[in-house]
DNA sequence: ATTAACAAACAACAATTTGTTAATTGAAAG
DNA sequence: CTTTCAATTAACAAATTGTTGTTTGTTAAT
């Protein structure tokens, strides 16, 4: 194999390599304060962010203590940094399945005190129930959920705040533009279910609207009426539920109206 | 300051770090054939791919040789991965202030078989003209524009098939999603070169309808018309001239027709 | 000078979708 | 039995789209 020939005479250490590559995950979810029975949810996009804490694990004082950080840690050689991202979510929340997409690189020099660390980040969804079972580890003193509001109000470790920035405008225009929304939602919801949790990030009229939203969802090509199945959750009338099909979409912005 | 203290604790070489760490580029392009004067153009997306010399600058054995590629190389330390793009998008094409965007990052253990190597890949867009002053470098003994057809028949070199399966998709649906298409258009355009440019990655009707797409240009927010200007580019009678204005909009697929 | 050719622009009308307001339904709660 | 309320349906005007056909401004051939 010529390849092999080649490889003998490449020499790793002609270029100066990174110190460290470290997987970030923005950790969304979606809070439901009930406004009363038989009511529509009010709902909020959170993100969990952790404290870090000021020993690490081996004691020793702790980089960027006591700011807030996004969750995350060092990628290992024999995985992905999407990898990663699912292993260290799972010890930080216990939870497996979650959605996860990459949404960027962090690679500027001195973003990192402790030398040439890129970070590829992530965001994922958790439905809320699951964070209730999170828990603090060694290097996290605190965690936390935080409306879009508060984040600004925070300080936060290394480059966060950018990547937070990213991370918010990434998960609103999937939100919108793709049916991610389903990963936030039970897999049958109602139309003021879905309708709620467009409203965290878009106060587009045509979806605001009861009256609107309601007539269009029977059109969408890429949800379905689940055939006879009502819930009364949200409202006293048993209510008709739907799913999302495995339909993806693209939408020109060339053909939409304005 | 409480990070220096932290900082002396810290050992750099607790976790393995990678090999390498290159940032990759998918030049697109889109090629014009003039099917005659006063007629709009045909327009066809390609990708710049260079072949793999089979020995390198240095004389040896190039790794992956004679295999189609994208461009690209290792990231300095003094800069980020989207720098290292424009640079050497420059050396490769002579081309500055092309439109530049990061997709993805592929890390695959195994992916190269130089060792741990991290590619952040881009893509770019770049005026057919421009691309004509390209030229070969020492690494690159051929330049080659593939349409996405030809892409599917042609030997790919480490993972770069996959790379460039994202690119595609990612260049897709920008140009129906955001406003990139300007960066393959002169600063004021007709509505049917406009329209050439959709058509490459699309066939929806309401674009591909003469009719339809130029009634609707003059309702997109986006897109101003350059009052009083005109052209007979692409027909006999004189036509109206449009240009993008910076406005950025996202259209939920939940709002649009179906 | 007249005419053919042709993309762009404009007109017109039916079909469809949306915005809006109002009425109805079904179950819970008093 | 009545009230309450989200969901659903109805109805109609307003706006947008699909479609077909006509006009316009210019080039090029006769």
């Amino acid at each position: 194999m010529t390849n092999k020939d080649a490889l003998k005479h490449y020499d790793v250490n002609q270029y100066r390599t990174p110190d460290g590559y470290t997987s970030d995950i923005a950790v969304f979810t979606i809070t439901s304060e009930k406004t009363g029975v038989y009511k529509p949810p009010e709902m909020t996009l959170k993100l969990m962010l952790i404290k870090r804490s000021v020993k690490d694990a081996e004691d020793n004082p702790n980089i960027e203590a006591e700011k807030w950080a996004l969750p995350g840690g060092f990628v290992e050689t024999s995985e992905t940094a999407f990898e990663a991202a699912r292993r260290e979510l799972e010890e930080e929340t216990s939870v497996k399945d979650v959605h996860l997409k990459h949404f960027g690189v962090y690679d500027r020099p001195g973003r990192d005190p402790r030398g040439w660390i890129i970070s590829n980040a992530h965001y994922a969804i958790v439905p809320e129930h699951d964070l209730t079972a999170r828990k603090a580890n060694d290097d996290a003193a605190e965690v936390k959920l935080f409306s879009l509001d508060e984040l600004k109000t925070i300080a936060l470790a290394f480059d966060h705040d950018t990547i937070i920035i990213d991370a918010i405008k990434m998960i609103t225009s999937d939100l919108l533009q793709t049916t991610v929304a389903k990963a936030f939602l039970p897999k049958a919801f109602t139309y003021s279910e879905l309708q709620a949790v467009l409203l965290t990030v878009t106060n587009d009229p045509a979806i605001a609207s009861h009256q609107s939203f309601a007539r269009k969802i029977k059109t969408l090509p890429f949800i379905q009426e689940v055939k006879g199945q009502t819930t009364s959750r949200t409202s006293k009338k048993p209510t008709q539920l739907y799913q999302f099909n495995d339909m993806e979409v693209v939408k020109p912005i060339y053909t939409a109206r304005y």
